[in-house]
DNA sequence: GTCTATAGTTCGATAGAC
DNA sequence: GTCTATCGAACTATAGAC
């Protein structure tokens, strides 16, 4: 109880230079980052209530107790996760402003597709987005302060479209943003129970091409972006 | 153990008349329509691996023992109850074919426009949906073989449409209906956070609108539905 | 058909040795 | 920093009285 400081503020050491490998950890949280790593394919498979702390812990080849030391509890656990994977996906997809609504949707397709190689991560936000709609549970604050940062940020963009002449000055950024969501949300669900059957990238591709062309001022296509699109498609 | 037949199989009575008030259970079934209905809300909240029948039991009225009198075990439980949901969803929405796309489409609207009058079964789904992406869950084949169906059904149906020369010859039927699914799934989800930021109904219908401008021959709109499209929209 | 009782696990969290 | 030991609680399922 002694070794922790503020509720899991995640140990960072503000001291060493800031520029080690990726992200700015101290060497000593490489076993927190193994917990990490091993809650997410839990949480993923089970969600958050049915979660064994003594099973995630075997995992990463401790006991129970030995992981309490560096979580205080398992809803601790449950949120430190997901403030990780935040944090992750806001310098990997999100650190720049977009350009124009077409920037941000080839960023979109890059997030999608990353989610694709993710499996564990995108599965355990599937049922975690799912049993957080209940307000007692831990991660309800998490999943609507989300989706309120991430629709605010995506009519924004669509707003600026508009302003720049981008976009056609009718577009319902509001309603054009929700459409959105779910349409990543949905396209992870179905991925999630039959991946071979859906792939991701190249249907929000395409609903993306459509929603372009439809409020784009000069109906013209989305560009394709820099993620690849060489070879796969040929349409 | 002697009392129960086949598994979980609803104790219908064939010899009735088959007209009884709604789906012809039998009337002693009433115990066990009660069970299924707390089951749905707790299932919601819990999903199926920390859900309790104690719990369950108790919103019934009875102890732990008397409910597994009615169903021999928890998946037992939890298949029942997605049997029921589904079984009613057909009867009530899609116990005829579609007459065209046009008219699909309006169903569906329908469809979400019941879902958002149960958040509890909706929640429910969008639970166990996101928990049975792993194999080995209760309700993982009972999901995949949904998830086909719906698929199928909605493909063949835009496939009609094609030949009846209601849509274009190039639509692409797979994509369309793996699209509409994720839309569907998506809004459930975030109308599950946060209910009152998100109209479903008026939604899918912008959705559907575009959908179809863009995928019929006359490119015309979806005509309005039965469903109260007459005063609150005004669009 | 419902109850009580109970077997047999497993859980989260704490305390303390090393 | 990790382990062992342990507490109190909750869980599913079964058995048997009524």
């Amino acid at each position: 109880m002694d070794h922790k400081d503020g509720r899991s503020a995640r140990t960072k050491t503000p001291g060493n230079g800031e520029g080690a490998a990726r992200g700015g950890y101290a060497v000593g949280d490489e076993r927190r980052l193994r917990i990490l790593d091993a809650a997410v394919e839990h949480f993923a498979q089970w969600g958050f209530h049915a979660s064994s702390l003594a099973r995630i812990a075997k995992d990463v080849g401790i006991t129970q107790g030995g992981l309490l030391h560096h979580f205080r509890s398992k809803e601790d656990l449950l949120v430190s996760v997901l403030e990780r994977s935040e944090e992750h996906d806001i310098e990997r997809f999100f650190s720049t402003e977009f350009d124009s609504a077409a920037d941000c949707f080839l960023r979109l397709l890059e997030l999608v597709e990353y989610n694709s190689r993710r499996p564990g991560r995108t599965r355990m936000f599937n049922v975690l987005v799912g049993e957080s709609s209940d307000p007692g549970h831990p991660a309800h604050a998490f999943f609507t302060r989300r989706y309120r940062k991430v629709l605010r940020d995506l009519s924004d963009t669509l707003r600026r479209g508009v302003d720049s002449g981008e976009l056609k000055p009718d577009t319902d950024y509001l309603a054009e943003a929700q459409e959105l969501i779910a349409v990543m949300d949905g396209f992870q669900l179905q991925w999630a129970l039959e991946p071979e059957w859906l792939d991701m990238t190249e249907r929000l591709r395409r609903y993306l091409d459509r929603v372009y062309r439809s409020i784009s001022t000069t109906g013209a296509a989305l560009p394709p972006g820099p993620a690849g699109d060489a070879d796969e498609s040929g349409r």
